[in-house]
DNA sequence: AATAAAATTTAGACAAAACTAAAATTAAAA
DNA sequence: TTTTAATTTTAGTTTTGTCTAAATTTTATT
């Protein structure tokens, strides 16, 4: 199946907020996508129209597996090209994703298997992010509990083990979310809550409960 | 100044057929194109709109400086990813066109020229076609066809004028590509066909029909 | 020179992907 | 439980690039 380069940035978007979510909502898509709500309707017809989503009217949707495959394959192109672009032509790590964006829609299954071939076969992009194999698999990493940090080391959450909507709510209000970049600073003995720095900007105090729920992995 | 692909394309289009006749006209491009002349004649309105152009209504039309200089941006971007597919994805070189077809409309002036230094700044793509400096500046080389060559000369592939699937699959044959170096041993009078040495190796004989379609130039 | 043929352009329509404004539905507050 | 607010969808429009069919202009032929 071959989408348009419209449907496939709808369908990277989907995929983006479904995995935080769950379900995903107009609304948050139209922010995630820059575009307006009714746009977003418009195009949530065509991916059903297409078999690629579960939705209902006025009741959110999500990606049922042939949208999850498709949405890995973009993803996987994405990470790939942002992968040449920093370890073959030398681009900074933070200027290279506006032009992976648009190389990633070009569609060529030998090209990305060979592209793949000629980097060595990564399994990490340059942000750290896990780069899918051509079956959408994705290569699992060395995770640990936020609770078991070194100070100072920098990691990205990669998941939340306790996925109650109490828990995803506090984690909302700390602006914590799977990718955010975080570094613990102290740990304080009293009560083994911990001071930490989140996305390289405003320190925060969690609980030793929280802590122990946020799993991390090393940024490289 | 930026363009959307297919105003690329019909810039492209048109500065083929113009290096061939001078003044293009409509149903031409309309062939080259794959398209109708309608669709021509609307498009054309736009890239004069953009003052791309010399054209008036009924009387053909061709690029002028600011449309050349447009075109030879796309051919340089064209025939780069030509030489980084079949140089570095190791693509054979009768397979890369429609795939660079579509890499040509990615448009970053930093991605082109870090890709052109990453390539060595290549002067002829794998096709012996030359390909242009970011100026627009075309590199020119002395070209003789082999069957104007004398004997014993060591010569290199530069080109190949007539390129249809037959002529490839018969140079595939003799193992000649652009690059290959060939030397002149003998000519037969009877046919016209030449016996020649391929890369330093095996020698063969080849039709004049085949020898006349060859271009190549000294070996620097 | 008049007419037929070919080439070209215009007029009007369509599909994709976006938009605005208004209507419909669901969720929240009084 | 109404009423209000927020969310989502529909209806109708716009832009880009294409198309068909008809009209116009140029070229070729009697």
């Amino acid at each position: 199946m071959n989408f348009t380069t419209s449907e496939e940035n709808y369908i990277k978007g989907i995929f983006h907020l479904q995995q935080e979510n769950g379900l995903v909502n107009t609304n948050a898509l139209a922010a995630e996508m820059q575009t307006r709500p009714a746009s977003v309707t418009d195009m949530l017809k065509k991916l059903k129209e297409k078999k690629l989503l579960q939705y209902e009217k006025y009741k959110g949707f999500k990606l049922n597996e042939a949208g999850k495959k498709a949405a890995l394959d973009v993803v996987r192109k994405h990470r790939l090209w942002e992968f040449f672009l920093v370890e073959k032509l030398k681009f900074d790590w933070d200027k290279v994703h506006p032009i992976a964006e648009e190389l990633e829609h070009i569609n060529s299954v030998e090209l990305i298997q060979r592209l793949d071939n000629f980097l060595g076969n990564p399994s990490f992009d340059p942000h750290g992010d896990p780069i899918p194999d051509k079956n959408g698999k994705i290569p699992v990493i060395k995770q640990q509990s936020l609770s078991e940090i070194p100070f100072k080391k920098n990691v990205t959450v990669s998941s939340v083990s306790n996925q109650t909507a109490q828990m995803l709510d506090m984690l909302k209000h700390y602006k914590i979310a799977i990718g955010t970049q975080l570094t613990v600073l102290k740990k304080f003995e009293f009560d083994g809550s911990l001071e930490i720095k989140v996305s390289k900007q405003n320190a925060c105090i969690i609980s030793e409960q929280v802590a122990k729920n946020v799993f991390v992995h090393d940024i490289q």
